[in-house]
DNA sequence: AGAGGTTCTCGGGCGC
DNA sequence: TGCGCCCGAGAACCTC
């Protein structure tokens, strides 16, 4: 579900309900959310007393600061956060609950069950799993052109594959990656090490110009994507090829294709987009 | 019925 | 032969 715009967009909103609270207790539904610590009950008992301080982001990752803790959420397929009021019942997707020291308490939903969680101290986080490892923030200074020229050439995969890992950049997903090639121009099949300067250079701007648009619109809803506040995304409304089988190409009209390359759905117009 | 916005693990292939 | 890296396939789970 969520991808860096998604994710920016959560992270956004629940600080706004969560900054100062305090966690009282935290229920565990389902276990195998918690990655680390490995007992659920080193992983609760941590929380007990903690006060929200902060809330970030990495990549796909939120991560949710307590005066001791770094707790890292991914919320993978479907997971969502909300705030809800005590007394109200929840489903049978709510797998994690936080409850606070006013009338409120913070649920975590996941129906695919996909998300995990990692709690560690403050400090250690970005040495650890799942954290260690990650490319570069794409709005970082660190993602520049001569960054992923060097990276695109010395692999052998298809384009597409290699922007969707996370160790080369983080952020895009499959939404995202397919919009980037297009607005760049740049068939998802293309061998990565292919590719010329100019069309990096491209590539290199719209990833950049497509995650921020994105981020300003509130990230894309396509089926259940809603942020902490239970507001669906915008950006939707502007994707050039996504879900987009069979419509028109608004660059030259001609029908738009799904195909799929490396496992997963691809979209791209075969005319704006050649192999070669 | 199979695909779905993600990523981890596993095993095969290849090079040193 | 052994090791390590790279890459693709399959798995984790539920809904429509």
């Amino acid at each position: 579900m969520p991808e860096l715009p998604e994710v920016e967009t959560v992270r956004k909103t629940l600080k706004n309900l969560v900054l100062h609270k305090t966690i009282e207790n935290v229920t565990v539904f389902w276990p195998k959310i918690i990655k680390y610590p490995l007992e659920i009950e080193q992983f609760i008992d941590a929380l007990k007393g903690e006060t929200i301080v902060d809330v970030g982001r990495r990549g796909k990752f939120l991560i949710i600061y307590t005066n001791q803790y770094a707790l890292i959420s991914h919320l993978r397929m479907e997971g969502r956060y909300g705030l809800y009021p005590k007394n109200e019942p929840f489903d049978k997707h709510t797998h994690v609950i936080f409850y606070f020291s006013d009338e409120t308490e913070l649920r975590y939903r996941d129906v695919r069950k996909f998300g995990t969680m990692h709690l560690y101290l403050k400090g250690v986080e970005f040495n650890q799993p799942p954290l260690s490892g990650l490319g570069p923030e794409p709005f970082s200074d660190e993602f520049t052109v001569k960054y992923l020229q060097t990276k695109l050439k010395k692999t052998n995969r298809k384009i597409k594959p290699a922007l969707l890992d996370q160790k080369l950049l983080v952020g895009l997903g499959n939404i995202y990656v397919d919009e980037a090639l297009f607005r760049a121009g740049i068939h998802p099949e293309r061998l990565a090490s292919s590719l010329k300067r100019k069309e990096i250079a491209l590539l290199h701007d719209e990833i950049v110009a497509t995650l921020s648009e994105a981020v300003k619109m509130g990230g894309s809803t396509i089926r259940s994507y809603v942020n902490s506040q239970g507001e669906i995304g915008m950006f939707q409304l502007e994707l050039y090829v996504y879900g987009r089988k069979g419509e028109e190409c608004k660059k030259c009209g001609r029908p738009l294709v799904k195909t799929t390359v490396g496992g997963r759905g691809t979209h791209y117009c075969p005319n704006c987009q050649r192999i070669r």
